[in-house]
RNA sequence: GGCCCGUUGGUGAAGUGGCUGAACACACAUGCCUUUCACGCAUGCAUUCACGAGUUCGAAUCUCGUACGGGUCACCA
């Protein structure tokens, strides 16, 4: 049997990276076995629909590289791909599972159902709904839902364990007596989410059912219903939680968990995509690096770890600070350039200046919006840190910065040899060298400590904005 | 509260009974390189795997209990 996964977010008109990571493992589970990846969109809250969010997917996924088989914009022979054009589907497929007598019309009111809630409370035990409209011979019931509203509720059975193999979980067990009658069918005709789902994994063939481990619990829920069908389960591989740093479940909350807000700081697709792999899967050698072919070729679902993975800010940094120093300058400019514009005036820097600029940057930069932050000394006045500071005070200094200053302004040729040999004749008339030379410069010249090459930097500061800063 | 899942260094993690005197990576520290810092390279960094008991010749790995963390219990997905 072909080897088919879905992705199937709602349409709120934003990417979690929790959702590209399942998404992610979604794809390369299909791709691993020559399969297709679907998307297929759960739209059936109606309240939470964000206009354009499915071409909003499909660019995310995109520019992540995964490219879907089937789905809303590129069609299949098992659509509609969108959950609210599929309403007559769970409609029918409910009715049936009445009539086969694994489900049952229920004309329970909000109000008692709120009284059996507080109930509960009361009690302090867990809430499950009371099974009352169980009881409402079928005749009767069929009668009233011409004019009744009405839902729709599976019937669960109250003995017994429910037993199912995770792939990454291994064997769990849940007690059928927690299993609550869940609601199918809405009184709006809108299926909910656990039913919708596995009509439609059924209905488009899905064989492997992969997501988050808050879904652990209610998966004997779903294999009741394939088998009140008679149809043949899917593989389940339930993914562990990502935590953020604070341990926290990663929320919606945190701005830096969406996919857009890191693509537009200047964190690479192919980077994100890399990292996001990394949280509850590691490879057999404990190769971090990976394309994404390269993934589909070692990816197992089988080496997915079972404890929580955690979003970790500085590791991803790393990574995107890896595909930078292979990215070639054009590339680098597109991520840098536009931050810099945004922040500063670039009208009086030649074009050769800014590439220039960006290059000598290329191995100190974690993300793209990054660079506006390093190159601060380059547009604003320098404000010295304490550490600075104190280095200033230090005999040696004042001599070696006039002696430096003397030589800057004797530069006629304003170019990196000629900047270095500047450095070069103060080391031999101020007597000075290594650090005692280089870092009083540096520092009073571009207000840090850490930066790239010297020569360079101040080869591109400018004559004129050196000599002045060496007064001050 | 019931149920489910987890707990390895500063951090992310490998590891499912002996080849682990606990990998790898990030971070950090030191050294080398570069007439500085950084980059790069090299080295160092958990007497020990939440805690307690048990099984075993042998346990981070299996069992039980305790603690802590997270998840789940909707006409949300």
């Amino acid at each position: 049997m072909k080897v088919r996964t879905r992705f199937a977010p709602s349409p709120t008109g934003y990417m979690h990276v929790g959702n590209l990571r399942s998404a992610i493992f979604e794809y390369l589970i299909a791709k691993k076995n020559n399969g297709d990846f679907i998307l297929r969109i759960e739209d059936t809250d109606q309240e939470r629909y964000v206009e354009g969010a499915v071409d909003f997917i499909y660019k995310t996924c995109s520019l992540c590289g995964l490219e879907f088989d089937e789905g809303p914009n590129n069609g299949g022979e098992f659509g509609p791909y969108i959950q609210s054009e599929r309403l007559d589907l769970y409609k029918k497929y409910a009715h049936e599972l009445v009539d086969k007598g694994h489900a049952y019309y229920c004309f329970c009111d909000e109000e008692r159902l709120n009284a059996l809630r507080k109930e509960a409370d009361d009690k302090k035990i867990p809430f499950l709904y009371d099974g009352k409209c169980k009881s409402i011979p079928l005749e009767e019931a069929k009668k009233r839902i011409s004019s009744e509203k009405y839902v729709i509720r599976q019937k669960m059975p109250k003995e017994g364990v429910s037993v199912y193999e995770d792939l990454v979980y291994g064997t769990i067990k849940v007690e059928n007596s927690v299993l609550e009658d869940q609601i199918l069918l809405k009184s709006d005709g809108y299926p909910t989410y656990n039913f919708a789902n596995v009509i439609d994994d059924h209905l488009m063939g899905i064989t492997h059912v992969v997501r988050g481990n808050e879904y652990l619990m209610a998966t004997p829920k779903y294999n009741l219903l394939y088998e009140a069908f008679g149809w043949q389960k899917p593989t389940y591989i339930h993914l562990p939680m990502v935590n953020g740093e604070d341990g926290k479940k990663l929320s919606k909350r945190r701005g830096d968990t969406s996919f857009m807000e890191l693509y537009e700081m200047g964190y690479l697709p192919e980077a994100i995509v890399n990292y996001l792999v990394l949280l509850g899967w590691t490879s057999e050698d404990s190769r971090e690096i990976f394309t994404l072919d390269e993934l589909i070729d070692v990816f197992d679902p089988k080496r997915i770890g079972r404890s929580p993975a955690c979003y970790d800010v500085k590791k991803l940094n790393w990574i995107n600070s890896f595909y930078i120093k292979k990215l070639d300058l054009e590339k680098l400019l597109e991520i840098t350039v536009p931050h810099l514009e945004k922040q500063y005036d670039l009208k009086d820097k030649s074009d050769e200046w800014v590439r220039k600029l960006i290059s000598i940057y290329k191995d100190h930069l974690s993300y793209g919006k990054q660079i506006v932050e390093l190159t601060k000394m380059f547009f604003e006045d320098l404000s010295l840190d304490d550490e600075c500071v104190e280095f200033l005070k230090q005999d040696t200094v004042s001599d070696t910065l006039s002696v430096f200053k003397d030589e800057i302004s004797k530069i006629e040729d304003w170019n990196v040899l000629s900047i270095n040999e500047a450095i070069n004749n103060t080391k031999n008339k101020a007597n000075v060298k290594g650090k005692m030379l280089y870092m009083p410069i540096r520092i009073k010249v571009s207000g840090v400590m850490h930066g790239p090459e010297l020569a360079d930097t101040i080869y591109l500061l400018g004559k004129e904005k050196v000599l002045k800063r060496l007064e001050g």
